[in-house]
DNA sequence: AGCACGCCGACT
DNA sequence: GTCGGCGTGCTC
């Protein structure tokens, strides 16, 4: 009797058996359709075995094994497992998370086949060809042409970008004997090694100490300025890998970040196949990129956290860019830290991983002061006549602020005008106003499902949840006390705009957040407009201060940021310098002067001190000292239990029973399980909510005690709509 | 998660 | 008399 046991899509941690009479060990990791229930499904062989505790009568057999892909490798079935076990989430649900759906889907096998990919080069004719000597009426192709001429091949992956109308165009190239197709292959010509501009010494010295490491996991923490030139040093590095036949994968922190790192690293290596990975892909284009990347044809596997989970056999190499951005922690559903799996992964593969950063997590930083990752440094920026921005506070107290603006802020807006230099405007709030008073009776507009104010959103009169997404009309007298008086409080970028297009009719001001970017090529063109110079002043979120390059931009201006100082959230502060520090290096990257004005009441705060010293050490030294003070991470390791249900007594009577269940022997000494308590925000979406924190001495302590505990919770009774989740490393508590 | 089974209220 | 509400429990 042979049996496979399947991971299967259901919150069950736990494996199911079926019978497979013609299934060996050469099917674990394989593909499976099974029935389940009353239902179909594709699952993964995890094991074989010839026993099953289950009685025979109710064994199934498998519909079908799915031999034509290749198995998952036992070192990705053994990253799935870690995790599983790590953040205590099912094991079939991490898998799913982790594949293509597609994969899985009994319905696409056939589309499973990796699509044959051609890529075109020029014929024997084709290389006496000039581009003379086509029409310089054809434009499209002699740009083809051009682009052959210059890189000797049109990838398979350039070709599918194509519109149809280029694509007809290189045909008809074909049909002169000019070019012609072959199958693709991995790295056939020698790339560009050499870039516009030589290293610094300082990234000189980085890229040779990295390289005198390739061949074993090393940790690396790359610290290095704004504008330092981190990228170069990731593309050096991985032009040596990349030339030993190794595949490198590129963590981004966030989608709108792939198309600007995913064009420098396909114009440094045109005839590398990259694969990019991000959920913005259709099931097809990520089953495709996944399938490329499992079989060693991509070189590149460039994505979001999501890109974790792919197959990659010939591994040499991780890039994990913004180490400290908080998108790697999903935030439902698996809350894994891709960057923390990255690190397992390169340990895993004995390859080297680099963590870069302007303002590395304490975490990270923590443990590259201890020895365990190894720290480089970049204190200058890459392009020599750039200097490092000036940073300056406004001191609100005594500088009079009208509409959001102190004077020194609006004076330096003009000067910046008259110099034809673009300024930046960063507001972390969207919307016209935060919060809608009524001055007769003190009422503030708040939203019926979440603990929030409403904000309120000029365009459509409207209020809106930020939280959950409601939307209502705006109303013109009270709710309470029929008063007409209500008036906005606050500033938002909404307002900011109305206010600076009073102030500055003559510029061109671009407001840059989440409500102007919705439509989905719209980034792109804001992207290009910047570009192009046609913005006088930006005015932007935190989507803005994201790892964009803007040659021209002089001023940079924070507004309104001392909010987050004062926050319950441990990490809110680190949080805060890191967005800052990036935001400030958005100014004067290229050659021209930078300098960044913060309107601030509190200017002799460490923060702001820090800040305008840029001195991201200084700064860690404060946040660290105040972290062991607390006895916090990196000095304690946490968890947490929370739980939602319409009540918010249910949800505390859940984390009681649950607290109640957790083994508080000796052994578990170091292990401190706090009260269950409201969670900050109580209500969201029409759910309260409650959590519980678990504190730990150490890594090791906090799983052991988690393998039990989580054990006895999930044979708790969960009664009505009451759901719970357990966040391992939680980013906020 | 789905999906069934199962036991109580207002309807053709 | 039945349609359907969602509480409980199982899926190899």
């Amino acid at each position: 009797m042979t049996i496979v046991q399947v991971a299967l899509d259901v919150p069950v941690d736990r494996l199911f058996d079926y019978l497979a009479p013609d299934a060996d060990v050469a099917d674990i990791g394989r593909c499976v359709h099974v029935s389940f229930g009353n239902r179909k499904c594709g699952g993964i062989i995890l094991a074989i075995s010839h026993a099953s505790a289950i009685p025979h009568n109710k064994l199934k057999a498998v519909s079908f094994i799915d031999r034509d892909t290749p198995a998952l490798s036992t070192s990705l079935l053994k990253l799935f497992e870690f995790c599983s076990s790590y953040y205590h989430h099912p094991i079939g649900q991490v898998i799913a998370n982790g594949l293509p759906t597609l994969l899985r889907n009994p319905k696409h096998q056939a589309t499973n086949q990796l699509q044959h990919n051609q890529e075109w080069v020029l014929t024997e004719t084709g290389k006496n060809i000039g581009l003379e000597d086509i029409s310089s009426r054809s434009k499209a192709k002699r740009n083809i042409f051009s682009k052959l001429l210059e890189n000797g091949v049109i990838t398979a992956e350039t070709y599918q970008a194509m519109t149809p109308y280029v694509r007809k165009q290189l045909r008809e190239l074909a049909n002169l004997g000019w070019v012609a197709q072959q199958a693709s292959s991995f790295q056939k010509l020698p790339f560009k090694v050499t870039s516009s501009f030589t290293p610094t010494t300082e990234q000189q010295h980085a890229i040779a100490k990295i390289l005198a490491h390739t061949d074993t996991f090393t940790p690396w923490l790359l610290h290095g300025i704004t504008g330092s030139g981190k990228t170069e040093i990731y593309l050096q590095i991985a032009a040596t890998l990349l030339a030993q036949q190794k595949q490198v994968l590129v963590l981004v922190p966030e989608i709108n970040l792939t198309p600007q790192l995913e064009a420098v690293f396909r114009q440094r290596f045109p005839t590398t196949l990259l694969v990019s990975l991000h959920s913005g892909l259709n099931h097809t284009e990520r089953l495709q990129g996944w399938l490329h990347a499992q079989q060693g044809k991509a070189g590149i596997i460039l994505g979001t956290r999501l890109a974790i989970f792919t197959p990659i056999p010939k591994l040499g190499l991780i890039i994990v860019d913004e180490e400290q951005d908080h998108s790697f922690k999903q935030q439902d559903g698996l809350r894994y830290s891709a960057r923390d799996l990255a690190v397992y992964r390169a340990r895993q593969a004995n390859v080297p991983i680099i963590l870069g950063s302007a303002t590395p997590s304490l975490e990270s930083y923590q443990l590259a002061r201890s020895g365990r990752y190894q720290l480089l440094q970049l204190h200058t920026r890459a392009i020599s006549q750039a200097t490092l921005p000036t940073i300056r506070c406004i001191d609100t107290r005594t500088a009079p602020v009208s509409e959001g603006f102190s004077e020194s802020i609006l004076k330096a807006l003009d000067q910046s005008l008259r110099q034809k230099q673009q300024s930046l405007v960063f507001i972390n709030r969207r919307g016209y106003s935060p919060v809608l008073l009524c001055k007769s009776c003190n009422w503030i507009a708040t939203c019926g499902r979440c603990s929030s104010r409403l904000v309120v959103h000029l365009r459509n009169q409207q209020l809106r949840c930020h939280y959950c997404g409601d939307r209502q009309s705006i109303m013109l007298t009270c709710p309470q006390c029929g008063d007409p008086d209500i008036l906005p409080l606050g500033h938002g970028t909404q307002r900011i705009e109305a206010t600076l297009t009073k102030q500055f009719p003559q510029a061109n001001i671009l407001r840059v957040d989440r409500d102007s970017i919705r439509q989905k090529t719209a980034w792109r063109t804001i992207l290009n407009t910047i570009h192009r110079g046609e913005a006088d002043i930006l005015i932007g979120t935190q989507l803005l201060a994201k790892g964009h390059d803007f040659p021209n931009l002089g001023l940079v201006c924070v507004l309104n940021a001392d909010s987050s100082l004062y926050s319950t959230d441990f990490r809110a502060e680190e949080h805060l310098f890191a967005q800052l520090m990036q935001v400030a290096g958005r100014a004067g990257r290229a050659h021209i002067h930078g300098t960044v004005l913060i309107q601030t009441e509190f200017p002799q705060h460490p923060l702001y001190q820090a800040l305008t010293q840029q001195d991201y050490a200084a700064y860690a030294q404060v946040l660290l000292a105040a972290r062991k003070a607390a006895y916090f991470p990196p000095f304690s390791y946490l968890a947490v239990l929370r739980a939602e249900a319409p009540e918010l007594s249910e949800a505390l009577t859940f984390l009681k029973q649950a607290a109640d269940t957790a083994t508080t022997t000796e052994e578990y000494d170091s292990i401190q399980l706090f009260d269950p308590v409201p969670a900050y925000m109580v209500r969201l979406k029409g759910l309260e909510r409650a959590q519980l924190l678990i504190q730990a001495a150490s890594r090791k302590r906090l799983q052991i005690f988690l393998d039990d505990w989580y054990q006895k919770i999930i044979t708790l009774p969960v009664r009505g709509k009451l759901r719970w989740h357990l966040d391992v490393d939680p980013l906020t508590i």
